[in-house]
DNA sequence: TCATTTTCTTGAATCATTCCAGTTTGTGGC
DNA sequence: GCCACAAACTGGAATGATTCAAGAAAATGA
């Protein structure tokens, strides 16, 4: 079911402690990125460098077992979904990301108007928004404006 | 028509030289980063600073005459069509961005399949695929990846 | 166990962007 | 046209995310 190693064998690469920890990460948590996913890792395996972790998140999403998506205005976030071709929705004010289903599936799930000759693959859909939990803060505050700051897990 | 001083004004802003032509630039590139507008600036008042140029690009952008882009992989890029809806389509290989009308032309033109709660106010669509040039180059030069580099204007 | 190759470590560098403090400039009022 | 004041601009340093580089450690197949 969950076995990161067999997982990261068949896809060629090299079973390591802090791969599987990073993986396991990215699995239980939502949407990080990378400082976050070395600090989660850290705090299992002890000191692990900040290369490290690029490295094999560069290994591991070129490998094709995580995704990596990157909204407008926030660091590049990591997610263990992958083969599908969810959308996303993203938090205006505190920039948490939740993955939203695609209705087709399959990419590209929307149509251009005019490829203008381009060879289009997909159409990545990121939908801007705020959460629940923002728009109690802002009603609560008297519509003081929270800060753009991520809402730890 | 394309009195940028005017629009300037009516937007509560000062007119300053930098200004005026940060937004010529604009309008005449296409989805230019702050270094090539800093750049063409440059070339036609001389020296500004690279500050300026991101002070006027925020001040230009919050009042709604300018539009920032951030595909994944590239600096943040401005465009001067704004108040539509329309999408973009970015080339993988030299990362030139063209505009996609948006059939629906009112945000958000795509309806998140469960919102979580969120209060959605944009469908963002981007469309991923390899433009004709780098096709043409792709297939020529026997299937070399080409470089992630900037296609010049 | 050994050799080979990949991965990890440390430390510095890069890129895009922002922060800060002081100077200059545009604009409305006189 | 001249002044005052706020808005813009300058120069320089700092930040955050990410990458580069070179050597050390560890995983894998023989």
């Amino acid at each position: 079911m969950d076995n990161v190693a067999d997982d990261l064998r068949s896809a060629g690469l090299r079973v390591t402690a802090a791969r599987v920890a990073i993986m396991d990460q990215v699995r239980s948590g939502n949407h990080l990125d990378a400082e976050r996913i070395a600090r989660g890792v850290r705090g299992s395996l002890g000191h692990v460098s900040t290369q490290a972790v690029y490295d094999a998140l560069h290994a591991l999403t070129k490998a094709g077992l995580l995704r990596r998506i990157e909204p407008a205005g926030s660091p590049a976030r990591f997610e263990s979904r992958v083969g599908d071709n969810h959308h996303h929705l993203v938090c205006r004010s505190c920039g948490e990301v939740a993955d939203i289903d695609c209705v087709v599936g399959e990419a590209p799930c929307v149509e251009p108007s005019n490829t203008h000759g381009y060879a289009v693959d997909e159409a990545e859909v990121v939908f801007w928004g705020v959460c629940p939990q923002c728009q109690a803060q802002a009603a609560g505050s008297g519509g003081g404006e929270p800060a753009r700051t991520q809402s730890g897990g």
